[in-house]
RNA sequence: GCCCCGGUGGUGAAAUUGGUAGACACGCAGGACUUAAAAUCCUGUUUACAGCAAUGUAAGUAACGGUUCAACUCCGUUCCGGGGCACCA
């Protein structure tokens, strides 16, 4: 009898099956268990080796608990809401519904031939109805809760309601909030919720019609395509996960991730405590000498201060060019002032007036009311944005922005003006309250330069009297105000190369330094010295307020930026600092430093924060880096959210009306002005059945639009909780009942890639504490334990096909013939070496390459072509394999051969054929991410036909450890199938070929003995270590060795095999069933108990020691394993073996590790 | 530039708290069985030198230095590879 695998598989995969093997109670006695893999996101492509690597260790440790008395909850799904369907869809016509349907059998058929014990009675799939249902549920509970500031943790909204009713809010009273209509307590409202709705910018490409995320954005256009990318500024939804920062942060010291995955959440939330304080502004000439301006600060009277703008004077510069610009104004400027300041408004307006790091064209102080004329030069896309921007910000600091063409000026100047007056109306009885809140509406919003100075934010306080020079991001809205008129030409310039930078080149180029002075001078608060404010591309516009103070002697970066211009470096810390390099020390005493003279650093950082906010020119302040999460895609294949926009105010469905389902598209393409395909569909968005709604609804809305949220949800919805689903698959009157979280818990173990370490793993945790604070569930971090499992890359070999370039600009141009070389011609040969090579290999090919060399030709060179991985052993091609390869596409190309022989097609005759059909055409190598494009994948459907699901399993985890990443390379599954096969030939001989004489029983019922008793428990022993330890590899491994020795042993007792099946079922579940099913055991080997390790059968008389000399391994000795040291010692120094080491000299020391080893110090 | 991970035979890799470096495999070489092949089994396999051989000596875990009786393991510096990044001030 053999090892048939096939048959074998199939059977028991059937019985598994037959008997509802893997189903799985929320109802046992027995202690819950869970163990939880990432769950695919089922590509068109299927699975490959890389897949199931995680897979098989989760199934492995699911079965070994289940063998120890645990009830395991081991289930699988699929993230089937995507991008990719909707792109195949785009390019195919096809719904994505359908393809990921497909795709999921494909899967699942796969899955199930390597043996899983998936219950898949709780199959979950993120696009079904039935599983977004809750997914929008859980949405809406966000939605409807906010985050209280005081107890830490989310709460119904419904509280904060209440308490605005009761007590009013921080800016208001109860009776401002009654006062305030619907809409205005919707937006303050907003301005809480965990879910909630914003402004914020995306980049946004037309030619593709989709929101890019920043890594496809290359040098400023899109990587596929490189078209255009433009910030878009839009309405999207947000969950406000800042919020739950500390608690992240916290949670982490609670569950067990590697140390690396915790650094890298720690990195993200990015906490860093310091203090942001105020860098005035070099005043130069007062500002006040202008005539008129000085009435500026007269202004803060009238029905309270909120209405006042806050406004920058800026710097003397900005005054200079106000001046300027006032002699050179356009036709319709002029016309508008000339209407303007005659009173037809009764406001005072001012001419060229600077606002913050603007000059305005008019602007009205009394009434925050800015006018802008813009010239036909204002028609272009930047300058559209760049006004888009510049609005954006004056109306952040309290400003109302109009602008106007200026035809329009020209051409209809009563219509303006009515504009103009209307809108001075609206701002006059604008509340107080809306100008309080609005400033904080925009999200994320840029840094700007606000108030008297620059602000910056610093860790640091402690180094204030290092402060050399102030750094700002090249964007920083300041630039163009504070740059001298002898610096602009030098800033623009700066300015123009920044833009050509790339986020990336700004990032990783730090050799160059670069930067450009602005001419101005910020002053030292502390010390009154004037400090030079430069600009610089290292400092980025997006984290902090977009300014550094720059610290050269404790600052690497600041100390390389100084050396390179000059910039003369003050010394706070002694001789901490060399003058060669920054030491970024907080043990100094520091000198030169005023009033903090003496102190130690670490202590001066208090008490710098604690003067600057006495002073009032800063303040402690947390900075965290991370931001809160973009929740929006403007895209169909998604969860829709379960919200009706009425009059601009987003209404939630109720719990009842969900799920809202994805209505049936025919076009995938995007809707109008970036919004999602969804907004295509009038019927679905604003139905008549909405507006309906509305009105039978809160009467007072007396809602006249009503219309659909078009955007969809981001991929990370849905797997933010599905680990609670598979507890409480089916149920239908809530996402998970209470009972069944209570029951299973927090996910034991979780088993997934690293690359989800800052998205999918923070958005999880969130929600899971958002759920708790809700008291939906009784647990705030979803995975005790994860385990991270490497990624297997794809070992991809390529051929080479010489290309000739030309002068023409056509580009290259193959040759005539297929011909392709073999890698030794070309890997690590340089351009001009193989240049040579290629120009001789090819001559006899193509005689004209001669002439071209001479004349046209300027290059020779090769292209690498990838070839299928299963077209070569190891490097050397199959060249007859590959001529049949793509449809014969290189049925006729000739091969250069690693020796110089070549090998040429049928096609140029039989004898030319068959000639140097031994020569090798070696393939050039490399590892790479495994793809489909890359013909390097390798699909586990051929290796469990050829070896079965078995040796499959127990391969890939003898690859290596789990976490390590690891090309795939089939070389050595032969060994690990070579043991299944040895096993099996414990238990039964097989079948004489020759004679056809059968295979024999060889296993018998005799009584072990101690020695082969002792096999057997160092095995349970070292695998039960191994398997709790995710160390399969080497659980591996000692299989084969217990397998080797019980055969060297002849040992074929069943009291001995039995046991080991038990321990081999999780890894080799087919063939332990069936060999357990052999030996006439009942039941099956899955709910066998897991052999129990008799440490008597391990103890050992003596111990082999090494021992050493001077720590040099020169001898062993065997001693009792009871020994003493001073026994040992005596032992030792008689022994001639090791005494003629010490060659008479003295024993300095003699030291001896129980159980380890021996070592003499002479 | 910063952060994380890694670098061990021809190959994949092992190596409790620092305690016999290379387990277990692959590959290769030689042998047994066989008419032959497959399958299986046995032997050898870090390198250099010496020896017919058993064996011995020396070196050896990217490189150099340090700590230690003892370092693949800990520390420092450097090099290389992989992954991440939002220069976090």
């Amino acid at each position: 009898m053999e090892y048939n695998f096939r048959e074998i598989e199939k059977k028991w995969q059937q019985k598994w099956k037959d008997t509802n093997a893997y189903k799985v109670s929320n109802d046992s006695p027995k202690p819950s268990f869970y163990v939880l893999d990432m769950f695919p996101y089922p590509s068109g492509a299927g699975l490959h080796v890389g897949h199931p690597l995680g897979y098989i260790a989760s199934d492995i440790f699911s079965r070994y608990k289940r063998l120890k008395g645990f009830n395991v909850l081991h289930p699988m799904g699929f993230d089937s809401f995507g991008l990719p369907a909707e792109q195949y869809a785009l390019e195919t016509g096809q719904h994505p519904a359908v393809t990921t349907e497909k795709n999921i059998e494909t899967f699942k058929a796969q899955l199930d031939k390597i043996g899983f014990c998936y219950d898949w009675s709780r199959e979950i799939r993120t696009s079904d109805p039935s599983y977004y249902k809750w997914t929008q549920s859980i949405f809406l509970k966000l939605f409807n809760s906010y985050f209280c500031n005081t107890c830490k943790q989310a709460k119904p909204i419904t509280e904060l309601i209440e308490k605005y009713q009761s007590r009013g809010g921080s800016n208001f009273t109860a009776e401002q909030w009654k006062a305030f209509s619907d809409k205005e307590q919707a937006d303050i409202l907003m301005k809480r919720r965990l879910a909630f709705s914003s402004f914020g910018e995306v980049n946004w490409c037309e030619a593709l019609g989709t929101v890019l995320a920043n890594d496809e954005v290359v040098n400023g256009v899109s990587e596929r395509g490189g078209h255009p990318v433009i910030k878009k500024k839009m309405r999207q939804w947000y969950l406000r996960i800042t919020a739950y920062a500390d608690r992240l942060l916290q949670g982490l010291e609670t569950v067990q991730f590697s140390d690396a995955m915790k650094e890298m959440q720690r990195n993200w939330i990015g906490k860093s405590e310091g203090c942001e304080m105020l860098f005035p502004l070099n005043p130069g000439p007062s500002p006040r000498g202008e005539k008129g301006d000085g009435e500026i600060e007269a202004k803060t009277d009238l029905k309270g201060a909120a209405l006042v703008p806050k406004y920058s004077v800026s710097s003397p510069m900005s005054y200079e060019l106000a001046k300027q610009n006032r002699k050179d104004y356009t036709d319709a400027e002029d016309k508008l002032w000339q209407e303007l300041r005659s009173s037809k408004l009764d406001v005072k307006f001012r001419r060229q007036h600077p606002i913050d790091a603007y000059i305005v064209d008019f602007v009205s102080l009394q009434d925050a009311l800015i006018i802008e004329a813009d010239g036909g030069y204002h028609e272009n896309e930047e300058q559209k944005l760049y006004d888009e921007n510049r609005t954006r910000i004056l109306n952040e600091i309290g400003f109302t922005v109009l602008r106007f063409s200026n035809s329009e000026i020209l051409g209809n100047t009563s219509l303006v003006l009515n504009k103009i007056r209307e809108t001075l109306n609206n701002v006059k009885t604008q509340t107080i309250k809306e100008k309080e809140q609005g400033s904080e509406f925009s999200h994320p919003s840029p840094p700007r330069g606000e108030g008297l100075g620059l602000r910056c934010y610093t860790t640091r306080p402690d180094t204030i009297f290092g402060v050399d020079f102030l750094v700002l991001a090249p964007e920083h809205t300041l630039v163009s105000s504070i740059t001298t008129a002898e610096q602009k030409h030098a800033i623009n310039e700066y300015l123009t190369y920044v833009k050509s930078r790339s986020d990336r080149e700004r990032q990783s180029e730090v050799k160059q330094i670069t930067g450009c002075f602005t001419g101005a001078y910020a002053t030292n608060p502390f010390n009154g010295e004037p400090i030079p404010v430069w600009i610089a591309e290292y400092v980025l516009a997006g984290y902090g307020t977009g300014a550094i103070m720059a610290v050269p002697c404790g600052d690497q970066r600041d100390f390389a930026f100084a050396k390179h211009f000059n910039i003369p470096i003050t010394n706070i810390i002694g001789d901490y600092f060399n003058g060669e390099e920054a030491n970024s020390t907080k043990d100094a005493h520091l000198q030169n430093s005023g009033f903090l003279d003496g102190m130690l650093m670490k202590d001066a950082i208090t008490v710098a924060i604690n003067k600057i906010e006495e002073l009032g020119i800063g303040k402690r302040k947390v900075n965290y880096r991370m931001r809160d999460a973009g929740f929006s895609r403007q895209r169909y294949w998604g969860e829709p959210f379960p919200i009706i926009w009425e009059d601009e105010m987003a209404v939630p469905l109720s719990e009842n009306e969900l799920p809202l389902e994805l209505p049936h598209a025919e076009k995938y393409g995007p809707g109008p002005e970036g919004e999602g395909p969804l907004a295509n569909m009038e019927e679905w968005t604003s139905s008549p059945s909405l507006l309906h709604r509305v009105e039978k609804g809160d009467e007072k809305m007396g809602a006249k639009v009503a219309r659909r949220e078009t955007s969809t949800m981001p991929g990370y919805a849905g797997s933010s909780w599905y680990f609670l689903r598979y507890m409480d698959p089916n149920n239908t009157q809530t996402f998970c009942d209470r009972k069944a979280s209570d029951y299973w818990n927090q996910v034991d173990v979780y088993v997934g890639g690293t690359e989800h370490a800052v998205g999918h793993l923070l958005y999880s945790r969130m929600w899971t504490k958002v759920l708790f604070d809700l008291g939906y569930i009784g647990f705030d971090e979803p995975f005790k334990k994860l385990v991270n499992q490497g990624m297997i890359q794809g070992s991809s070999r390529f051929v080479y096909r010489p290309i000739v370039a030309t002068h023409d600009n056509i580009g290259y141009e193959q040759t005539k013939k297929t011909i392709f070389i073999s890698s030794g011609y070309i890997v690590g040969k340089t351009i001009n070496e193989s240049q040579e090579i290629l120009h001789k290999i090819l001559e006899p090919f193509n005689p004209t390459l001669n002439k071209i060399k001479d004349s046209e030709a300027s290059f020779i060179s090769a292209n690498a072509l990838h070839v299928d991985v299963s077209l070569v052993d190891g490097v050397e091609l199959n060249i007859e394999e590959f001529r049949k390869w793509k449809n014969g596409e290189f049925a006729d190309a000739i091969f250069i051969c690693e020796n110089g022989e070549v090998n040429y097609p049928l096609s140029f005759g039989e004898e030319l054929g068959a000639r140097f059909s031994k020569a090798k055409y070696i393939c050039g190598s490399e590892v790479e991410k495994m793809s489909k494009s890359k013909y390097n994948t390798v699909n586990p459907d051929v290796l469990v036909d050829k070896y079965g699901a078995d040796t499959f399993r127990m391969y890939e985890m003898f690859l290596g450890s789990v976490e390590q990443s690891k090309p795939w390379d089939t070389k050595g599954i032969e060994g690990v199938h070579r043991f299944l096969k040895k096993l099996w030939r414990l238990f039964y001989t097989d079948a004489n070929p020759s004679t056809n004489a059968p295979g024999k029983q060889v296993w018998n019922t005799e009584t072990a003995t101690d020695a082969e008793q002792k096999i057997l428990h160092k095995t349970i022993k070292k695998i039960e270590q191994d398997t709790e330890n995710f160390s399969y590899n080497t659980a591996v491994s000692a299989f084969m060795v217990c397998v080797n020795e019980l055969a060297d042993a002849k040992c074929y007792k069943k009291e001995i095999l039995e046991n080991v099946l038990i321990l081999l079922s999780p890894y080799a579940p087919h063939i332990a069933e069936e060999l357990w099913y052999l030996l006439g055991n009942e039941g099956l080997v899955i709910d066998a108990t897991y052999p129990a390790l008799n440490e008597k059968y391990l103890v050992e008389a003596t111990k082999e020691y090494p021992v050493s000399i001077n720590g040099k391994m020169r001898s062993s000795i065997n001693l009792p394993t009871e020994t003493t040291e001073e026994d040992a010692r005596q032992a030792v120094l008689s022994t001639e073996a090791i005494t003629k080491w010490l060659e008479g000299k003295e024993v300095k020391k003699f030291i001896f590790v129980k159980g380890r080893m021996i070592n003499v110090v002479v």
